[in-house]
RNA sequence: GGGCGGUUAGCUCAGCUGGUUAGAGCGCCUGCCUUACAAGCAGGAGGUCGCAGGUUCGAGUCCUGCACUGCCCACCA
């Protein structure tokens, strides 16, 4: 007999179970497909998790749907890839290990950079995988035999490779810039890693007198104590309040020395005074402005944001301290002249939440113009499509405005930059390996100290992975990628970059032309692009639809729901939730709705497990003539009666709409599609209705209930398959069961996945089931309303006035009674809608015989709404079916069902207004 | 300063390309321990689809404006 279930539904136990199983067969590892292989490939790369990373919720949606996606794709006979991976996340780990390191009272500068670095890699060996291990309670079927660090020696050649081919091709550049400098980290950052936060700030007029002159010119600034480095005054040159000023100098309040006054279009006569100040060396603008005019640049600040020499007395003050002393002095001596409330925008550090400062520093850039250019190209010629189709213009257009990215950090863990420079004469050297000595004077070579940006590393790994710069077979097939799904927060980050690397380095890469092509994805031919389809999905907020953040403490720990209520309850709360372009609020209580839904199949399991062990002991589910699972909805299944044929029609409907909504990552349309089917047409009215037929001891045909009994079953194993994409462990537990150690297949998720077959479509059976469940709701209601007791089983009359109707009850009435608790159906030739205890519905009329006092006033009410409704609605057929325009324009279809749903108004109207006489409703 | 999204039952959300009666879960009410399941079964109440216009034979769905709300982008003092 099966294995037995236990009585009640424990998730924890199966689903470690279960993952462990999968990661010990190796059962999603992919063996690099021979030349020849023509079978659709599927390739997908894990949006790699930082090494300090902790598993939440936005991870967990987001390889929920990886997973739903790639185990569909297996399923569907896909060669099928899944790429796991971490990133070692510079900034981060950096600052985690320095953390710790404080705790033992160390500092990453005393230490040395070789010992830091070594030291991280211990922390890593200890902790970097934590994450990951998270995964695999998620039941994430990547492939653990490709597992790649980012830092990785195959990956850190090939990071190298990249920066000097860059290099090479000019696309590198080295220079003194204005970066966003973070004084906490001490690195520059990307503009993409500055947050913009509205602050409600002051704006300071401060006057300089003019040299040679009583006169002064007043300048407007929001940060005053950059006024220490100040090398110019700018005015618009178009502005006649200033015309008698140019060429003249300023004396620099505080500092003494002189600058002149410059005529910039950086000065706009409508702000503030139309005079600004300009500090080349402590903003972007001023600093161009600072270029045009080759204004000396001077930094008063050191890497921290405190005051240096060149601020003169305030050296070692911090910068905002600076600020407040600055203004003290400037009123002081008279030179502040105004203070105005004024809201600006400040840049913060996205990790730590400094505030950045600009800042004149030698940093490396790529000149991103040629990349970026291609990579617009590749979206908006279709070559990769992304989906909501909102975000492709949200990337277009950020594209199209995109500065020069700064890839150097002033950190100690990541990429090292390769390149050299020479003690002796400064020469910089870029290289594939350290150089010996200086090429240019032969002196000795220093690497340069900087490493490189994380996003450098991550942004090669669609094809690094597969191992670029080698030709590998692995490149041939898996490249490009299928799909990229992941978060709209590193569209730019991530996904941009990879768009632009991919482009350009895999510029003339043709994949494996035997492989064949899976409908919808990639029809164009460039395969140079990292992936075809990016699908960008929600953000999971709490359930106020607040963003989670440690801060607020709002953090949902998906593993701590998952410890509550299962992985699979989890996985369906976010599939079904996921409805594309609209965030999540996770919501426990669905998840515990979830949690029941498992239950319910469990016990349905345990039930067919019961049915199998005393109806047909040794059933399996069938098999195809090859052994393996049926492709086909269901196999094995023969039809004996009404049920049969509607719940095979239904299995078949559903898994359509399922492969139809999984095509278009409508997560949530597919999991209550089969949520639907499963509780409410297979539970709820099919097991219910063979219940008879499987206890044929009590007088019943034998063979009926064998029948019953295997069309139970590979049933079953159809709707198993069905939902194993997002509840992959009790549908493990339970198919494995069913063919008690010895499946087809090693586990379900290389069984094959139901595709709708529509010669198992039955449109009548789906129509007349409707009838008969109209029919038994329609007594379950009428006693309801009476109240008879559940246990009391009473005769009713029904009128039928069509034969077929008729013939329908007729042959099913034993379901009927089961199901209504009815004891016996006596069929009259006169209408019944009228009586008391009676419903009549468009194709009949039951009434219950009973004897009890009806509640006349409850159901005059009860009947009045009903009319009410009746009415309008018919109203509302009437006025459009009477409407030319609407005759001539509507299409057929519509206009016939609005006249079938007329005449149906019209008998009901007719039933209820009787009704209404009859029991002498006002 | 630009751009994008949301507003549907008490709560959380579906409702794809406009088409007959706007759905689900949770919560609530009534009755049931009916031998798969009380994490269950049966029945029920509850909505002028944010507001105002417009297009259309027909609008929750398309357009315009407004209100509230959330997010992203942005080197202007």
């Amino acid at each position: 007999m099966p294995q037995e279930l236990s009585k009640a539904y424990e998730p924890g136990a199966i689903e470690t179970r279960w993952a462990e199983y999968w990661i010990k067969e190796k059962l999603f590892s992919v063996k690099t497909p021979a030349e020849g292989e023509t079978r659709p490939v599927f390739t997908l790369l894990l949006p790699p998790p930082n090494v300090t990373g902790r598993l939440h919720m936005g991870h967990m949606l987001n390889q929920t749907q990886m997973d739903i996606i790639v185990r569909w794709h297996r399923m569907r006979g896909f060669i099928t890839l899944w790429l796991p991976g971490t990133d070692h996340a510079g900034i981060a780990t950096q600052m985690m290990v320095e953390k710790q390191l404080e705790t033992e009272g160390k500092k990453r500068r005393e230490m040395g950079r070789e010992k830091f670095v070594e030291r991280v890699w211990e922390w890593k060996k200890l902790y970097g995988g934590a994450i990951l291990d998270q995964m695999k309670r998620l039941g994430a079927s990547v492939d653990w035999d490709r597992e790649y660090f980012t830092m990785d020696e195959n990956l850190s050649h090939a990071v190298r490779e990249v920066f000097v081919r860059l290099y090479e091709e000019g696309l590198i550049y080295r220079g003194n810039y204005i970066v966003n400098w973070c004084p906490w980290h001490e690195t520059a950052i990307s503009d993409l890693e500055v947050k913009h936060e509205e602050v409600a700030g002051k704006l300071w007029e401060i006057r300089y007198p003019v040299v040679g002159s009583s006169e002064f010119i007043t300048v407007a600034t929001t940060r005053p104590e950059t006024m220490l480095g100040d090398t110019a005054i700018a005015v618009n040159a178009k502005d006649e309040r200033y015309t008698h000023l140019h060429g003249k100098f300023v004396r620099l309040p505080l500092m003494g020395r002189e600058i002149p006054i410059i005529t910039d279009e950086l000065a706009q006569p409508e702000f503030g005074t139309g005079a600004v100040k300009v500090t080349p060396a402590h903003d972007p603008n001023d600093f161009q402005a600072g270029l045009r005019h080759h204004l000396p640049q001077i930094d008063v600040m050191d890497s921290r944001g405190r005051m240096n020499a060149n601020a003169g007395r305030f050296e070692g003050l911090d910068r905002f301290e600076a600020r407040k002393r600055v203004l003290e002095d400037l009123r002081e001596q008279g030179f502040l002249v105004g203070e105005k409330d004024h809201t600006l925008a400040i840049g913060k550090c996205d990790r730590c939440g400094t505030v950045i400062e600009p800042r004149l520093s030698e940093q490396w850039f790529i000149k991103i113009k040629p990349l970026a250019d291609r990579a617009r190209e590749a979206v908006e010629s279709g070559e990769i499509t992304i989906v909501p189709e909102n975000y492709r213009t949200i990337y277009l257009n950020w594209m199209a405005n995109i500065h020069d990215w700064c890839v150097s950090r002033q950190l100690w863990w990541g990429h090292r930059i390769p390149a050299w420079t020479c003690g002796a004469c400064r020469e910089v050297i870029v290289a594939r390996s350290a150089p010996e000595a200086c090429g240019k004077c032969g002196g000795k070579v220093e690497q340069v100290p900087d490493v490189l940006d994380t996003w450098f590393s991550s942004g090669l790994l669609p094809f690094t992975t597969l191992g670029w710069p080698e030709k590998t077979r692995d490149q041939a097939v898996f490249y490009p990628t299928t799909l990229l799904i992941t978060a709209y927060e590193i569209l730019f980050f991530w996904v941009a970059r990879m768009i632009m690397f991919g482009c350009h380095f895999m510029q003339g890469h043709k994949q494996d032309a035997a492989i064949k092509r899976a409908g919808g994805w990639g029809d164009k031919k460039n395969d140079s692009v990292p992936f075809r389809q990016v699908y960008i999905h929600a953000l999971v907020r709490d359930a106020e639809r607040q963003k989670m953040s440690k801060t607020k403490g709002n953090v949902v720990d998906p593993l701590e729901v998952i410890e509550r209520f299962g992985t699979d309850a989890t996985r369906f709360t976010l599939a079904a939730m996921a409805a594309p372009g609209t965030d999540i609020a996770f919501n426990e209580s669905r998840t515990e709705g979830y949690r029941a839904f498992a239950n319910k199949i469990w016990n349905a399991a345990r039930f067919m497990f019961m049915n199998v062990e005393r109806v047909k002991p040794g059933l399996r589910p069938g098999r195809t003539a090859e052994g393996g699972c049926p492709h086909m909805g269901v196999a094995g299944f023969e039809i004996l009666n009404l049920e049969d044929r509607w719940i095979l029609s239904r299995f078949n409907r559903v898994a359509g709409d399922v492969n139809e909504a999984l095509g278009s990552y409508r997560f949530h349309e597919a999991a209550n599609r089969i949520y639907d089917f499963f509780w409410g047409e297979f539970c709820d009215w099919y097991l219910e209705l063979i219940k008879p037929r499987l206890n044929f001891e009590e007088g019943g045909d034998e063979s009926a209930g064998r029948v019953a009994c295997a069309n139970l079953v590979n049933l079953f194993d159809g709707a198993l398959r069905l939902l194993h994409p997002v509840m992959p462990f009790i549908t493990e537990e339970i198919w494995q069961a069913m063919y008690e150690g010895t499946p087809p297949v090693k586990s379900i998720a290389l069984a094959a996945y139901p595709a709708a077959d529509a010669a198992q479509m039955d449109l009548a059976a789906e129509t007349e089931m409707a009838i008969l469940q109209d029919l038994i709701v329609s007594v379950r209601n009428l006693r309801a309303e009476m109240k008879i007791e559940p246990k009391v089983r009473i005769p009713i009359e029904v009128f039928a006035p069509e034969a077929g109707i008729r013939n329908l009850i007729e042959q099913n009435h034993g379901a009927v009674e089961r199901m209504a608790g009815v004891e016996k159906i006596t069929f009259v030739d006169r209408a019944l809608a009228a009586l008391g205890g009676s419903r009549g519905t468009a194709r009949f009329d039951v009434h219950v015989v009973y004897e009890r006092k009806i509640d006349v006033a409850t159901e005059c009410e009860r009947l009045r709404k009903e009319l009410e409704k009746i009415e309008k609605e018919l109203a509302n057929n009437q006025r459009q079916l009477g409407n030319e325009q609407f005759l001539a324009k509507a299409p057929a279809k519509v206009v016939e069902g609005l006249r079938r749903r007329a005449e149906e108004l019209a008998v009901l109207r007719e039933k209820t207004t009787g009704k209404m006489r009859e029991l002498g409703c006002g």
